[in-house]
DNA sequence: TTGAAAGCGTTACCAG
DNA sequence: CTGGTAACGCTTTCAA
């Protein structure tokens, strides 16, 4: 179980070995084998095989002034939800050739510090996946100005500086408030996180947008504000007290789906059944969701992935494009505890 | 919004700017600074801080044969599960100064791919988080053999040739058992996934040991081996077979907490009541879990994460120390679906 | 078609 | 204490 640290087999190795130059043994790396003779190239490969060479990236790198790498900066990586992105960025990074840096920001500070690292790096590109508590982009935006391009997710910028993709939080609710008003829904309570959070007030704004667009006037005893880390406990307590109102909700919309399944056990608590009593929507669609069977929002994660990968290689091999905004409608998953399955 | 790709400055310039030589700013970079005149030291830093320079960890890299980077291979990327281990890997490694390349391998050939590009990417050291499934190590046996440490989360490769970190599934089986044998159960039954899983075998190993322990006979009829991805419909299926059964089982273990999600929804859409008439104990304690109230064995991923980096470290700065093989205990969480608060 | 040599940006060794 | 300079492994002109 000894690892020796071997010498580099490197391309002249492999010249020397085949008895050609460093510059033809280079042009069979990168493929440029058109005009060689078959035996030569033979050789080479023999050659190549024989001493177990492997081209070195770094060397490459610095002579191309180019990595084949791309930066992926996720703030929170614990959450599952944003880890959805992940997958089919890693997929296309790696489809088009490009290696994948991942780094975790908990906070501005560390997201800073993220930036510098990927830009020693020499990264060709950045993507950060942003939950939506607000923060500065004044680093995102030096780092582009000195030629790596950066490509948002869910971070809602608003200058036109960034191509960025995000999801329409208040769409997706305003969804859920007309599917409900349209399964006889009238009182319609929400729980949602903490204000300050984007999400939060683009949420709201939907909500407020599905009841007006259905003459349904807003009750201010509808609406919990809470923190979404808050113990389960602060949930249940929520919904309890909007059961006890003089006149209860009849349906309850969770800001996520962990929040929605403890809202359902407080309700199944006091005897009360879900959805034939009360109907329960969340948001997020998590895995776990499609089997308890929850109604909810799905947040486009990995599709925001996808596309704007697609559109940090654009703009890597068009510096100077206009920046592309996109935004994602949010599909309403029908499942069971809205409802609609026994009211169809 | 135009990006323009400026020339990159370079320590020279730097130099060049400060009125020093280049390896004097080298010395600044890398901390050598014990022995320079202060005034020196001053003009240097403002150079660096005037002219925006960023030390290039390509040419750095080339230069010393030391890339700072670490890779890490997930098998099924999308197991939220195995993402634990990510969050402490990503801390340690940016804490020790190190970057993270971050690869998914959905198949063997996947990987091997995987491995390879992270040989020409020369990172210093590789991690590999596995699902359980059976896996070639063979390539992993090259890589390490030409000077790149290896270390194997959840692979439990028998040789030993890598440092590891496993958990004990056995054991953590065994655990639920004896503490559903103390709650007074005498028929439990098993939902496990396929049967050419490591993690099954152990995990059925771990059953037969508790139950032979507590002199309990086994029942093959409380054995229900199936598809982890086959849809909920064949576990709510399982689990109605189990219910049908003329001495039917007062205890049900999943084979993970969504599988335990399920049987709790088809247990309750009989009328039952669990943890009351069945308790249902799961595997994995996935995030939602400790919301569902849900009994679990805790997988510790993330520690197993934690340990292997830490290994990997060891390794990386001694080569030719043995391989370590860590075995973590699988600790039983104890909410409210095994019945025990009531109970107890 | 192939070969020689000049970078790419750092480090590290060896003189002064 | 500071400065020259040879690597590091590869790409890329430019000649032959």
């Amino acid at each position: 179980m000894v690892i020796k640290r071997p010498n580099r087999v490197t391309i002249s190795n492999v010249a020397q070995a085949a008895g050609v130059s460093i510059s033809t043994v280079s042009n069979v790396i990168n493929g440029k084998t058109a005009a060689m003779s078959e035996e030569t190239l033979a050789r080479i490969q023999a050659a190549m095989l024989e001493l177990n060479y492997h081209p070195s990236s770094v060397a490459r790198g610095l002579a191309m002034q180019r990595t084949a790498t791309l930066g992926l900066i996720l703030t929170e990586i614990e959450t599952p939800l944003f880890l959805q992105a992940v997958t089919p960025i890693e997929r296309e990074a790696r489809r088009a050739g490009y290696s994948l840096l991942l780094m975790n920001a908990r906070n501005e500070a560390d997201e800073r510090e993220a930036v510098r690292l990927l830009q020693e790096k020499q990264v060709d590109g950045l993507m950060v996946v942003s939950t939506s508590d607000p923060r500065q982009n004044d680093h995102l935006h030096k780092i582009q100005a000195e030629g790596i391009p950066v490509a948002l997710i869910n971070r809602a910028d608003l200058s036109a500086e960034f191509d960025q993709v995000n999801w329409d939080n208040a769409q997706g609710v305003t969804l859920v408030v007309e599917h409900l008003v349209r399964l006889g829904h009238r009182r319609i309570a929400i729980l949602t996180g903490p204000s300050d959070r984007r999400s939060t007030q683009e949420r709201l704004q939907g909500y407020r947008l599905g009841l007006a667009q259905n003459g349904i006037a807003l009750r201010e005893t509808l609406i919990h504000s809470g923190d979404y880390t808050a113990a389960a406990e602060a949930w249940r307590q929520s919904t309890l007290d909007l059961l006890a109102l003089p006149e209860p909700p009849t349906a309850i919309i969770a800001s996520d789906d962990i929040v929605a399944a403890v809202i359902i056990r407080a309700i199944q608590e006091t005897g009360r059944k879900v959805p034939a009593e009360i109907a329960v929507v969340g948001i997020d669609d998590q895995p776990f969701s499609q089997y308890l069977g929850l109604s909810t929002v799905q947040l486009p994660v990995a599709e925001a992935g996808r596309q704007a990968i697609q559109l940090l290689f654009q703009r890597i091999t068009s510096l100077s494009a206009n920046a592309q905004h996109i935004l994602l409608p949010c599909p309403l998953i029908i499942r069971d505890t809205c409802g609609a399955k026994k009211a169809g």
